[in-house]
DNA sequence: TTCCACTGTTCGGCATATGCGAACGTGATC
DNA sequence: GATCACGTTCGCATATGCCGAACAGTGGAA
């Protein structure tokens, strides 16, 4: 039985290569206070079962580095993380060349798109678009939010499907492939045998393996090396991604667009 | 004469309250990387002024910890900055209610048009939109992912307005009133009559005092207890910033928006 | 090819910075 | 006004971070 890590892959302590203990302890930090969106000293040093005086000098330490602000009931996370995280995005020629074609895609389909890239194992959304048809409410807007397992969605199979295969052994090995819906693909064997009918029809469904209902389209967007960069991929309710238009129409145009992207990326490519 | 930092304030191991160095160590690699873009153990070493092997585990530990990826050529700040960034931006209600506000009013005017908040000094810059007569190429872009100082934008000026003496005072000691165009206040003094004349008004303008041949207007977004959030504000070339339009219309309008802004924001008020 | 210069990586020892517990200060709540 | 819970500070013992030196791997130059 595999275990697989929710947040964030490896944090750190292992027997592997040496380490700082006290910075992996403040990453700890950062992370249980994201988790609590908000947290004090006392509540901090039980959650992590540290002393009260360590819990308290690690955030007063964040504080002055800037990665923390004190508010009247404890200390969050700072907009320097939001400051950092513009930069590494725009950073990515993923995201550069990739925006105006998913704000294209977007208007032409009136559905809910987003480019999608990979990091340590975890699928990253890079920038979505939600259609007029597309889903409402809280759903999008989290989505950037936080990572996503690669198996269940289409973008994350368009990607998986480009690796090669010890990378997505090791990857199905750190992060297991836990169900989403009834749909969602859990047996290993299943997987590769679906990552094969991926790559040779060039793009990835996922038919309510994420959300009930919904279905997606993906697309890879690889390198001049034939290394994947990360996918495209556009999705919405099954009423409206049935028939030709889910079979081929939409395919098409996803792909299209991922080739679009490719070009743009490596006709402007360093790095 | 008083000394600004540039990047991040307070960048730890003062003589003030007890920190943690190793951590504060880490702060600083993260920073390096961010200003390399990309760098190695050999390069951090020189840079930092610390040992290879120091520099070595800061950047192996940090990326066990996902802050930093390995590419062919050095470290660089991982997607998880992205992914934490965002989670703070969509926590921020100013972000929140905001946004749909900025982009009725950049459709609506056709201008530039953004959300800034503050952090320790220096404006964050939330949100923006550009309308279709405003700067093209890479100012946009660029804007959210760094700092501004408060004093030379409308934005800026608008959140001094609404603060307390003593902080902004604290402010300017802190980061100085450096010049960026001819018109930039860079006098204490003349500062002060400036938000004091700002508050009279209601909101805030930045007349070719960031960038030349460039005008703005900002509006502060206020909480229930008067203390600000943020600010609203809109900027575009002085030929269609003049006349009526720039002393009547469009400050009605910014008003408008952040009154809107604030009213959600309050409606809806936790935190 | 061989050499060299440059990286990244590992190791052990010493100094010291870290983490702990206990004590103190402070503000709320009953 | 007493109690509680929290943030904060302090000294101390020891774990641990930092260094220098040595080793390994790589790429280019001759």
């Amino acid at each position: 039985m595999t275990v697989w890590v929710v947040d964030w892959p490896m944090t750190g302590d292992d027997d592997g290569p040496r380490t700082l203990k006290t910075v992996t302890t403040a990453a700890r930090v950062i992370d249980a206070v994201r988790a609590h969106d908000e947290i004090g000293a006392s509540a901090l040093a039980e959650y992590l079962d540290i002393s009260k005086s360590t819990a308290h000098i690690h955030l007063t330490t964040l504080e002055q580095n800037g990665f923390l602000v004190q508010t009247d009931s404890g200390y969050r996370l700072a907009f320097k993380f939001t400051v950092l995280g513009e930069y590494v995005r725009n950073r990515s020629p993923l995201y550069r060349y990739g925006k105006p074609e998913v704000d294209d895609l977007a208007e032409e389909t009136n559905q809910y798109t987003h480019i999608v890239t990979e990091e340590n194992g975890t699928g990253i959304n890079l920038y979505q678009v939600k259609g007029d048809t597309s889903i409402e409410g809280e759903y999008q807007t989290e989505k950037i939010q936080r990572r996503d397992h690669l198996h269940y969605t289409a973008a994350g199979k368009a990607i998986l499907a480009a690796l090669p295969r010890e990378r997505v052994e090791e990857i199905v090995d750190n992060h297991g492939l836990p169900a989403q819906t009834a749909n969602t693909i859990t047996d290993r064997e299943t997987l590769f045998d679906e990552l094969d009918r991926v790559r040779e029809r060039g793009f990835a469904y996922n038919d309510e393996e994420e959300i009930d209902g919904f279905r997606a389209i993906g697309a890879p967007i690889r390198d001049t090396d034939d290394r994947v960069r990360g996918s495209l991929s556009i999705s919405g309710p099954t009423s409206i991604m049935q028939g030709e238009r889910y079979r081929e129409t939409l395919p098409e145009r996803v792909t299209r667009s991922a080739n679009v992207i490719e070009v743009n990326i490596n006709m402007n490519s360093q790095s």
